[in-house]
DNA sequence: ACACAGCCACTTGGCAACAAGTTAGGATGA
DNA sequence: TCATCCTAACTTGTTGCCAAGTGGCTGTGT
C-alpha cells in the first residue's frame, strides 16, 4: 500500500496530499493517512499541519565492523569520526536474573548499571549499557560521576588484557526514553548486541554489555 | 505510551478495550487505539471486532549462527529443526548496478535472481534470493525449476570449493509480496545480510546472495 | 423445565464533519 | 502605487457518532 514511497526522491520533497493520495489510489483518506503515518514512525517523514508531509534528508550510514576486536571508540575514531560519550546515568538496579547469573553475581550482591550515549558528528547513535558488579569494582558507586571509558577505569583496577565472550545479536524498538535519547521514532529499530567482557589474564567476567544501535544509521559489517 | 504491554503477559491472554485503556490513561480513544495498531502492526497481538485483543503466542527463537561457513541448511538440520526450502521464483532482472557490478557483469549481459523461502516447522522463516549471471551458468533458463540447492547446482557445473566474501548486515521492513510470503506485519524488521560466494580455487564470483530474515524468529550469534 | 427469540451492553471498525494551521490572492483604502 | 487586511482554498489534526460483530441476559411460549 505504502509503494509509493519506494520511488524515493530525495531531500525536502512535498509528498502528495492526503485527500490525492485517497483519490490516486482510490482509498479512504484515513487508509492513505494510516500508511503516511507508518512511514513517519519509521522516520522516513515529517509531517506539519497546514502545509504538508515532507521526506527527511537521508543521513548517511556509518559503516562498522561488528565483530572486531578493537573498540567502538577506536574504530570512530580511526574512521574520521567526530565521536562523543556522555555519561547517562549509573545506578544500582533490581535482579535480573540473566545479568547476575552472567556476572556470577548472587541476588543479595548489587549490579551497576553504566548507561552511556554515543554521539557521532551531534547525533546521537547508540546506547552503550554496560553491567558491572559491585563486589568486583567496590569504589564504583563513588566513581559513577567520573567515568568515560570502562576501559580505562578497568585498567585503572589492574586489568590489562581483555577478551570477549559469545555475541548475540537481536532486534527491538525503542522505549519513550530511549527514543528521546536517540532523537527516533517510535518504529526505528533497534540493533542490540549483547556480550561480556572477560580479563584474558584471569578468565574473570568483568561487565556484561548491551549496546543498542540506531539501525538506519549504519551498515554493518559482520565479516568473519 | 505503549508501556503497558511490557509488562509481557503469555499466550492468548484478552486485552484491556480501548475505552478501558483510554481511561485509565487519561488519553482520548484514538490514542489507545494508536497504540495497540502499533503493537497489531509489529505482529504482537491480533484484534477480533466485536470480542477484543488478544496476545499472540510467542513463537520460540531460533539461534543462528550468521558469521559460520556452513551452509543454512546444514545449520538447521544439524540443530534437528525441519527445513523445507521451496523455490517461489526465477527471473531475469532488470539492470541494477550494484548486483551488476558485484557479478562482474555489464549492462548488456543478463542476470537471473533466484528466490527461495525458507520454511522451518511449517513457519516460513527467511527468503533467499541469488543473483546468478547467465554468462557463468548459461543452462539456469532451463533448470530453473529443477533448483533446490544452489551448492549442488554449482557442484554440479564443476566448482567444488567455496569461500564467502564481505558479509554485509543491515535492517529493512518488508513488501507487502514479503509480508504475504514470511505470514508477517508490515512493521515486522527484516534482517539482511549480503555477500558474495566465491569459488575458492578460481577466485571467480559465483552468486551474490540477499537474504531476509525474520528478525524475530532468531537470535543471531555473530561470534568471531 | 426447557428452547428460543429478542434485546442490550460491550467490543472493534469506519466515516464524516469539524478544528486548526498555512498560503496565496484579491479587495480595500490611504 | 503600495501596504494591509480579509477571505478562500488548501493542508494536517481531532473529535464524535454510528456501523458491525459478539456474547450474555431475560422474557415468553410450549
Amino acid at each position: 500500500m505504502e509503494k509509493i514511497e519506494s520511488k524515493q526522491f530525495s531531500a525536502g520533497t512535498k509528498l502528495p496530499s492526503e485527500n490525492e493520495l485517497a483519490n490516486r489510489y482510490g482509498v479512504t483518506r484515513m487508509t492513505a493517512r494510516a500508511a503516511l503515518s507508518k512511514l513517519e514512525e519509521r522516520g522516513y517523514i515529517y509531517s506539519k499541519q497546514g502545509k504538508g508531509r515532507f521526506l527527511k534528508e537521508e543521513s548517511m550510514q556509518i559503516q562498522l565492523h561488528l565483530t572486531g576486536k578493537v573498540s567502538f571508540t577506536e574504530k570512530m575514531e580511526q574512521a574520521g569520526y567526530d565521536l562523543e560519550t556522555r555519561l547517562i546515568s549509573c545506578e544500582k538496579i533490581g535482579f535480573e536474573e540473566k545479568v547476575y547469573k552472567l556476572l556470577n553475581c548472587e541476588p543479595i550482591d548489587h549490579v551497576y548499571k553504566v548507561s552511556r550515549i554515543r554521539i557521532i558528528d551531534g547525533q546521537p547513535m547508540a546506547i552503550h549499557n554496560s553491567f558491572v558488579s559491585e563486589k568486583m569494582f567496590p569504589d564504583i558507586e563513588k566513581e559513577r560521576t567520573g567515568i568515560s571509558s570502562m576501559f580505562a577505569y578497568y585498567r585503572k583496577h589492574g586489568h590489562t588484557e581483555f577478551a570477549s565472550s559469545k555475541t548475540m545479536l537481536g532486534i527491538s524498538f525503542p522505549t519513550s526514553k530511549e527514543q528521546q535519547l536517540l532523537h527516533c521514532q517510535s518504529m526505528v529499530p533497534l540493533i542490540i548486541v549483547e556480550n561480556d567482557c572477560i580479563d584474558a589474564a584471569t578468565g574473570e567476567v568483568l561487565e556484561h554489555t548491551r549496546i543498542l544501535y540506531r539501525s538506519d544509521k549504519f551498515k554493518y559489517d559482520i565479516t568473519m
